[in-house]
DNA sequence: CAATATTAGTTGGAAATGTAACTAACAAGG
DNA sequence: CCTTGTTAGTTACATTTCCAACTAATATTG
């Protein structure tokens, strides 16, 4: 029985967050792990060049806060299964524009679609004024400290 | 640029409750890291134990979705640590009650108290009634599907 | 333009995690 | 009781992640 000023576990916010985030990652993960065999960097990886075209490896590192060995694992795993392609820039040799390949696109129209979906699925869970809450707040707590 | 039939990466839900979880638990997690050297799955023992009394791991597991293997691992690490020792039931001798020691309580009142005003930062960032929705809302998602 | 610093990305080894198989103790049905 | 099943917890091995050192390319500075 925790005193007025000992800390609810209950109510510790990062430990909710934590809770929320392994619920909802371990719901959704099984889309891409099925189908594709991908870890979760590979599909954030393949989603963000989806979405936002394409990108070295440090801008998506910048984006997405991966670090750059898990994301240099990432890409060599997504060449691997032939979704990416690495494309030289003259300019500068050091880094390497990713590209997806035909197949890379068609697994990211997918994924997508079934992430839509998903979170479609939340959304009413949740309520309209809820979700735009949540999130709200979650972009705040994600800027951090 | 994301059709409107596609996902917007920023809005998926699991990635952002992700990227805040991640962001806050690596902000909290020097507290008990640089002090006693504990990881995230010791810390959270120790929490349940500090707070709900003496347990056996299989209600740790339970309460707190932490794989067996993981909290047998974390309660070893915590016994090494002289934080947590094992009371036989002699009722059944499969499982052992796991309560803290003097040690092990001392670490758990400082920790709590980081906590406590770690969220009371929070709180205050994010403002009372949206704190109120954010909780209420992850208590849901961590409820899952 | 040589010396040094910075940046992008890779690699190797240690630590942590997940999965599956295992042990030991108890429970239940015949 | 004695087989079979279940439960709590541990161990072993494979996979993943983290940290630190490294390479290669470019930028900077004297």
């Amino acid at each position: 029985m925790p005193t007025s000023t000992e800390m609810d576990l209950s109510n510790f916010l990062p430990y909710l967050l934590n809770q929320a985030a392994d619920a909802q990652g371990a719901a959704f993960s099984p889309t891409y792990k099925d189908r594709y065999g991908m870890l979760q960097t590979e599909w954030r990886i393949l989603f963000h060049l989806g979405q936002y075209g394409d990108l070295t490896a440090k801008q998506i590192c910048d984006r997405a806060h991966i670090h750059k060995t898990k994301a240099s694992r990432g890409v060599s795993a997504l060449e691997d299964k032939r979704f990416v392609v690495r494309e030289e820039v003259t300019k500068d040799r050091r880094h390497a524009l990713l590209s997806l390949t035909a197949a890379g696109r068609a697994a990211y129209d997918e994924l997508s679609m079934a992430a839509a979906q998903f979170d479609r699925k939340l959304q009413e869970r949740l309520g309209g004024d809820d979700v735009q809450t949540l999130k709200r707040c979650l972009r705040v707590l994600m800027q951090n400290s």
